[in-house]
Formats: structure tokens, sequence, C-alpha cells
DNA sequence: CTCAATCTTGAATGTTTGTTCAAAATAAAC
DNA sequence: GTTTATTTTGAACAAACATTCAAGATTGAG
């Protein structure tokens, strides 16, 4: 008997950095033995192959992104003040020098109509993170802290669409002041 | 002398449906002789190489778009109602089985950070997008189309954002009708 | 300490890649 | 019709790629 020698969340994240720095198809094996420290037949004989490895990447990364979403509402008093400060990690995360995106969204729009089933886990990973934005939604208007009586499921699919568009809309205008502005534009339609 | 045989703008129209299929990386020249029917030494010749063969068909891209653009606002009898056929475009655009993106939008999230020239002539791009849509909004103020005394600007900003996170939307949940509505959120969000 | 099981290593493999180039084909000029 | 300039053709090339695998290293059990 033997274990493995390398700590498997580590590898994950070191995985995600150099998929968002190049995207999947670009990251080579030599890249990823780079970043993660395993040599190709280690990857292998733990994720299958490449693709594997980006799957666990995108699993580990929902996973973390997860509990990161969850922390901002624990963190302040009420429900809106969670989504304010989760919005203002957005925005900080928009602000990056090098790594605007989310691996979510960026694998997505390189997988697409590539990949049916990383497009479909991917699909299913996002949605969770939506049904995550919309329970907020529907604890705040059960707080009473939206006084709004719009459905809070078109709520979150709006504020979503919105989060994509900030993510995208930060590579070809990436001041801070300006990304900030929408995001506060996103949480005042939010809050009404 | 010898004039060349094909015709340049078909090419390039070819070459933008291929990079929109498989994305810039993934389309191999193989691929691009398939679909503009050019053999290599001819796309070498014409455009010096592949990535070559991209910068001309963005440029090709955005001239098409823009020319669209402006189609919908002088089908229309006010700025507003051309807006709206604009956006209803977009949403069947996101309501194509196949190829639901903007070739900017996806070269951009595959190239930023990988080539810099390319990406700063994609953000050029969309950046003279945005400003059209910007005179567009200032025009609707000063007809009285617009009540609101909101910067013109901001609120090109915010659609633009919108647009951006509409497409990516659509990916993960490719409902008209949600798009519709998300769609029509923003005209009146915009419209007031 | 020994043995067996498992992991690690990295060179080797067969594809696929973008790119080149010399020969063939073609169109215009005279 | 001949010439000349240019394009078209597609085979050939080296580089880069994901993947494999057999040998070596390491661990834990008995």
């Amino acid at each position: 008997m033997r274990s493995a020698e390398f700590d498997r969340e580590e590898v994950l994240r070191s995985a995600m950095e150099a998929f968002l720095a190049k995207g999947y198809g670009k990251t080579s094996m030599t890249d990823l033995k780079h970043a993660t420290g395993l040599h190709p037949g280690s990857i292998y004989c733990a994720f299958e192959n490449k693709r594997g490895l980006l799957l666990a990447s995108l699993e580990q990364y929902k996973l973390d992104r997860s509990h990161e979403f969850e922390y901002f509402f624990k963190q302040e008093d009420s429900v809106l003040n969670g989504l304010r400060s989760y919005l203002a990690q957005v925005v900080k995360e928009c602000d990056r020098d090098n790594i605007k995106d989310c691996l979510l969204q960026k694998a997505l729009s390189e997988l697409a109509q590539q990949d049916e089933e990383v497009e479909l886990v991917i699909a299913e990973s996002l949605g969770q993170w939506q049904k995550g934005i919309e329970d907020k939604l529907l604890q705040a208007q059960q707080n009473n802290e939206l006084t709004t009586d719009r459905n809070h499921r078109e709520l979150a699919q709006f504020l979503v669409m919105g989060i994509y568009g900030l993510r995208t809309f930060s590579h070809t205008q990436p001041e801070k002041g300006v990304l900030q502005r929408l995001a506060n534009e996103l949480f005042d339609y939010i809050s009404q």
C-alpha cells in the first residue's frame, strides 16, 4: 500500500489557475505539470486525462465559490448587505490585472458546442449559483428587506445576467469606478 | 498578372462561422480550408497566417454588424423602436441552436491575456459599438423620447453590460421566453 | 526486514498542429 | 500566341500536443 503524495485540493486549485490563465485548450500538459507539480503519469493516474482534470477543477471551483458566497451572508447583518458585499467582491475580481474571469463562465464560453458533457456540468453549477441568489432574494423578501413584490426568481435571473455582463465588460473597460457604478446600478435595480 | 479567384468578403464570412463554431484555437487550418475553400497556401498568401485571417475576420464582422445595427434604426420610426427591434434581434441570435455567440465577445474571452494586440483590436470594436448605442440614446433624449435625465453614456454602459450578460445567460438557460423578458427588462430600464 | 502493492517518473509514441515551398495552373499584357 | 507575373495547389516539415508505459521509488503490512 501507498498513499498519494499530493494534496488533491491544492492540485486542483493550481490547475484552476492554469486553466484560467490560458483557457482549457491552450493549457498544455506541460503547463499543468509545472502548475501542479505533478508529472503527466500522476495526472493520468489520478484524473484519467486532461479533460478529467478540468472536470475535477470545475467541481472544486464550484465548491470553493459556493462556500465563499455563503460566507458573505454570514458576515453581514442583513441579506441585502450580504448581497452588497458579494457584488463588491465581484467588482474586486474584475479589477484584477491578470485574471478577471470566473472559471465556469470562461470554460463555458470555450467549450459550449465543443463538449456537451462539460457544457452540461457547467450549466448545472451556474444554475446552482443562480438558485443560491434566488434563495437569498426570497429570504430578503420574507425579512421585509425588499419592498418590491417582483418575483424573486426573475430578479435573480436579471442579477445573474448582470454579473455575467459585468465580467465581460471589465475586459473592455477595466476602470474600477465604472464597474463599481454598474454593480451599484444592478444592486439598486434588485433592491428597488 | 492574375487576379485572386476568391471573394474576400465571402471567405471572411466563412472564416467567421468556423471561428464561431469552434473558437479560434480549436479551428484548425484544415477546418479553415474546408470552410473557406481556400488551400493553406492561398490563406497564407492573402492573410499572412491563421492569426491574420482572424484579424481580418474580426474587422469584417465589425463592419457587417455595424451596418446591421444602423439598419434597425433606419427601419423604425423612432430611436426607441429601433432599439427595441435591435434587442429583439439579439434575443433571436441567443435563441439559435448552434451559434449563439458574438464573435467579438467569444474571441475576447478566448484571447484576453493571450494576445494583447487582438485583445486591443476587439476592445476597440466593442468600444465603437458601445459608442453607437450611446449616440442613439443621446438622440432619443434630444427627441424627447427619453424622459429620464440620466446620463446617456452611463445608460449605454449598462445596456452593453446587459447584452453581454444576456448572451452568456443564453448558454445556461436558452428558453426564449426568459431571454425575451430579460431583454424587455433591459429596455425598460433604459427607456424608464 | 521483507514483500507486495501502489505511486512516481520521464522518456517514447503516434497524432495533429501551423507553416512553408516548389511545381503547376491561370489570367492579363503585349 | 507568347510571355510574364501572380495565384493555386497539396505534399512535406518541424514543432507541439495528449497520452502511454515500463522501470524505479516509496509506503505500509505482516
